[in-house]
DNA sequence: GGTAAATACTTTACCGGTACAGACGAGAAA
DNA sequence: TTTCTCGTCTGTACCGGTAAAGTATTTACC
């Protein structure tokens, strides 16, 4: 105990004792108290446990999860926290998350039926999910995906666009938008496609002649691939918008390869605002990563709000992808 | 002993007993072997520390440290490790180090008088230094940042400048090359500055005769202070090397200001080879960030060699800011 | 039928701390 | 003088696991 104090808390013994007691530790070489210990004896590791549905690598190569990084860890390093990134291995990944020494986690952008979900629950830990169904978790970040895409399918109403395409992710099977829905894994890409149906619809178009088209993966290449197949179309659509701007990019390439002009014979609209978009000059939704990340933190660490539920704004920046339907 | 046995090795008892555990687990709401108490047991953590010169918040800013990270994570991804950042909080730091639950260290571009570099020799724990001066740990991984330097110069050379100029980060009131390099607390800003000297003096440039210039910080804004000093004095250099890709394009800014047309009157050379740096036409030294990271990390596993160091090539790319010398 | 080896559990002995409650002497207040 | 308080230091009792060795009970095999 006195060791302990001589290290801890040096105003509980006095300076000679102290001195003493530190002296010794250095001739027997005993470098301060043992972490592994004191987490086991307080109950507290000092650090938070940040899960994230794609791989680290991943993770590490997308703007948007760097930018929520930095908003978790700019509150952490406030609180003195450490992070801790949870790998993401198939079939281990639960048994990574029981074994985390955290006291809490976030869970960012998580599909529904995620194996590491269960693990989450059984540690009985506070976690708070980002991206994820809010009433599902009892702390929920998340943002207003379904009013953003509302946006974005008003502006291309209002542009005059009366024939749409719709870009998904991963390799889908489904015809409609109430297949889609049942199928996607994603809370945040039904909202998405929910936002575009109110906007479309609201405008007196049927939903179902829309066209819905998706390719494997969720990045520039399935945008690519995807968008194609819109635009081979007979009927070709006059807006296409996407689930993300790395897939906007995509169709952007593929109307390229195609000799359709953007924006005057087509309009193309992402989601994210990454960096990249402003660059291509695409209309997209701009969301407040960093917040995103900030704000589950925040929520994480009020243990006086047992159950919180957070939306944050969305903004609609239109550029130069858009134009007035041909 | 059993219900570990149960929750960990299943193949240690029968079925039946097994879940006979796992329910009466369920009824009392155990939520399975506490971490923290595994790692006081086992002695090990499962997760490797990762510290960085700078607070976590730029770290997540800054495209190097996100691709090294990118590297750590690459290799923990393999191993099943998890990744703890520990924070950097003015003096509080060395305890955060203190109390961090890993079983080694990465530490990142760490200042010579860094305080905490005494609490991570105290943990007696293995670490692996990353842009650090070589000889001063077991385990070292650098770029050949002088090497590097020596061929920018040397490419400016060969174009034809005599008159050269330095940009340097944090403010400086050295004038000479030998003050600079005792002033210096980074190891990467030495070995750039004596690559640079290596190259002109081996041209029979004396050194005295290179301009130095600093500024406070080490970004955009540092370069453009710096470079503004350079370029206003009355013998104007007809080249500009810098220490970071960040501090060149502040140089570029500077020039531009001033009408200075780069490269017709002025040469600009800068170092990372930053995503910005393309997109500008910068030349720089590209190094492997994501390497870089990787490589610390297999170092730290591989236990087998107590003492190594690793020097990852670095590699001259000339674009369109350099030019023969007016 | 007897012994060796495998299977299925259990016991023992730590891992290295910290919270909290004494214990004890010295000076302050009653 | 007695009692209270305070500053220092120490003792007790956990925190929640796992490695390794020990004990039965089967099974395998000649």
């Amino acid at each position: 105990m006195t060791v302990s104090n001589a290290f801890n808390r040096p105003d509980q013994l006095s300076p000679e004792l102290r001195e003493r007691v530190l002296a010794k530790a250095r001739e027997l070489g005993y470098g301060g108290p043992d972490p592994g210990a004191r987490a086991l004896s307080k109950g507290k590791t000092g650090s938070i446990g940040v899960i994230i549905d794609a791989p680290l690598t991943l993770a590490f190569t997308d703007p948007a999860a760097v930018q929520m990084l930095h908003g978790v860890a700019s509150v952490c390093e406030q609180e003195e926290l450490g992070i801790t990134l949870v790998p993401r291995i198939k079939d281990r990944d639960a048994h990574l998350v029981r074994t985390a020494l955290v006291d809490g986690f976030v869970v960012y952008c998580m599909a529904d039926d995620d194996a590491r979900m269960d693990a989450i629950l059984e540690r009985r830990l506070p976690f708070a999910m980002i991206d994820y169904e809010p009433g599902r978790a009892d702390l929920a970040v998340n943002i207003d995906d379904r009013v953003g895409a509302r946006r974005t399918a008003q502006h291309l109403i209002d542009l005059g666009h009366r024939r749409f395409g719709v870009v998904l992710g991963w390799e889908n099977t489904f015809n409609t938008a109430d297949e889609a829905l049942a199928a996607m894994q994603y809370h945040v890409d039904r909202e998405r496609l929910r936002g575009w149906r109110d906007a479309i619809e609201g405008a007196g178009v049927p939903f179902d002649t829309v066209a819905l088209a998706s390719a494997p993966g969720f990045d520039q290449a399935t945008g690519r691939v995807a968008g194609g197949k819109l635009l081979d179309r007979a009927n070709r659509p006059t807006a296409i918008v996407c689930e993300s701007d790395q897939m906007a990019l995509g169709v952007l390439q593929a109307a390229q390869e195609r000799g359709v002009a953007v924006p005057q014979q087509l309009s193309v609209a992402g989601f994210d605002d990454a960096p990249e978009a402003a660059r291509a000059g695409l209309t997209t939704v701009r969301q407040p990563h960093q917040e995103k990340g900030a704000a589950a933190l925040r929520l994480l660490l009020d243990t006086a709000t047992p159950r919180a539920s957070v939306l944050l704004p969305t903004e609609l920046v239109p550029r130069s992808s858009t134009a007035p339907s041909p």
